[in-house]
DNA sequence: ATGAAAGCGCTAACAG
DNA sequence: CTGTTAGCGCTTTCAT
């Protein structure tokens, strides 16, 4: 029925070590040799299995990816910045959502691991003590794209969230604003929105403001949250006179939220997001935002892993990638 | 060093066969000798290999799955959907972008078949005599999601582009609309845009409005293209007073241009989108879009495919999902 | 209910 | 440069 290496070597008059070395371009293999056998693969239509090459070989080419929710648009640009890089090596991606789900990371990863990946990019807002223990257990190199492990001993690509956050809140400081706000999507466990609430925290110290946790908002992130986050905010004693969000949808719920109670953004609200996606453009005024280069945090941990699947020696096991902060209408 | 079921059946006094068994949970195993192998697995922390799983049953519980790129909004919809039907029947999913790129799109059909993926549940847009061959050469079962083929031998899931998009342009008709546009993103071989355009054109010439080739744009299909596209139309002669619009995104982009050219939503230019991604309701006026339940499609589509891996008898090849038009401000 | 044994299709020494 | 020969870890008859 299916074609097998044997087939070929029957066909071409040689063995199968033959037929393995040029499909797998070896070049112990006399010219006039590889060209038979080239002919009969072609003429047979012979395709290797990966399979059987993968239980011989103890390599599948394929790594895992576990990401908290493709349909997210943070996490698809993510995907692709893994993607390409994986297709560049000729890895392919077995791609699974965890929703946030420690025990969904934790079988994805065995599941994962049963599929014999050579090895696993994995984005996860909360990395647990269980999913610590599991990734360090783990027979494959695992690097983690926009996600810290506390106990730093897992290797990671991410930006410093603390100080781009903090400068952001600093911009907002700077422009006269003392009723400052922060919302974001979920803070508790989550490692990145630890950052930035820490550092929100840090910048209205330093100068001297007050911290007002009614200005502290934790909602799921949502665009309706953030409508939702300024219809309670405007009913405040003291309502912000600007806001740092969390992410992109949230901001643009809070510009119409604040749009729509007749209010300007940024005359009587400044903000500033954090993400910078396409979306940052996609509303009036547009959003200056932290960027958050998720598609380059997926390209370079998948890089990163190549290296730990080659055995490479890698200088960085923590990469930083740089940020900076796009300025559009939404602050002056 | 790696766990085998030989070391657990050593372990356990038992033969391969019968640890087997357990691990498949086949029936024929005395529950005395299922606990004292369950005991056994559990304490030499054994996790079945997937791939030797895979070489011996010919099954590999994994499909590809090929769209042209995760990081576009609509296609992480999609792929949600099928992510968790294919999860719900156990299946893993191997994911791959092939940026629309007919090239890419057979290699990646034979990477996938090379790695033994039980089915395959594709979106293409243009579904060109190479795909449709390929697909037709297929060893396992393809269902296309989103997307039509010509021929109609593959099995398919959409909504009816061509009766969805001809009652939105009808409902620009009814408002009294004589110069009605229509924008989209790339028109020539994507079969769900020709049947976008068959139905903009026949719509009109029902109502007897001539058909002006300066009102049909075909563009890149991003929010640039759409900014780009009113300016491009605003100075016609006479400028459309309505567009149908392909995508939610293009349609944003349209709505800004609109409005930084100082005219009003649905006032001065009325729009219909088509999608009704969560982007309809982010934008103000929100979008009066046609809606496409890509999650759906992407659920029904692997759904089938589940059917076809199993050899169930299916009874529609070619389903079509409901479609209606979700009425909101960029329309009256 | 359980075991023995023959592969699944390929890679990887090793020998020549 | 090429062939021989073991496996890789598991499923699956076929016996018993």
């Amino acid at each position: 029925m299916t074609v097998t290496i044997y087939d070929v070597a029957r066909e071409a008059n040689v063995s199968m070590a033959t037929v393995s070395r040029v499909v797998n371009g070896n070049q112990n293999v006399k010219p006039a040799t590889r060209k038979k056998v080239l002919e009969v693969i072609e003429r047979l239509e012979y395709r290797p299995n990966a399979v059987a090459r993968g239980l011989a070989s103890k390599k599948t080419t394929s790594v895992g990816v576990i990401i908290p929710d493709i349909s997210n648009n943070l996490n698809a640009e993510l995907a692709r910045g893994i993607e390409d890089i994986a297709t560049m090596y000729r890895y392919n991606i077995i791609l699974a959502n965890s929703d946030q789900n420690e025990e969904k990371e934790l079988s994805l990863l065995d599941t994962m691991l049963g599929k014999q990946v050579d090895g696993i990019v994995m984005m996860s807002e909360e990395v647990t003590d269980n999913i610590q223990r599991a990734v360090e257990a783990c027979p494959v190199p695992i690097v983690l794209a926009g996600s810290i492990s506390s106990t730093e001993k897992v290797a990671s690509v991410n930006i410093d969230y603390y100080n781009a956050a903090f400068e952001a809140v600093e911009t907002l400081i700077d422009n006269g604003h003392t009723r400052i706000a922060f919302v974001s999507g979920p803070l508790q466990y989550t490692v990145n929105g630890q950052h930035k609430l820490a550092a929100y925290k840090d910048a209205l110290e330093k100068a001297n403001i007050e911290i007002d946790d009614a200005l502290i908002v934790a909602g799921d992130g949502s665009y309706d949250d953030g409508l939702e986050s300024w219809e309670n905010l405007s009913e405040l004693q003291q309502p912000p006179t600007a806001i740092f969000v969390g992410n992109d949808e949230l901001a643009i719920g809070l510009v119409h939220g604040i749009q729509d109670s007749g209010k300007n953004v940024p005359d009587d609200v400044e903000i500033i997001s954090f993400e910078n996606s396409k979306l940052a453009r996609m509303v009036r005024p547009k959003l200056t935002s932290v960027v958050l280069p998720l598609y380059d945090i997926g390209a370079v941990a998948m890089r990163l892993l190549t290296k730990y699947m080659n055995k490479e020696e890698v200088e960085q096991q923590h990469v930083i990638l740089p940020h900076r902060i796009e300025k559009r209408g939404s602050s002056k």
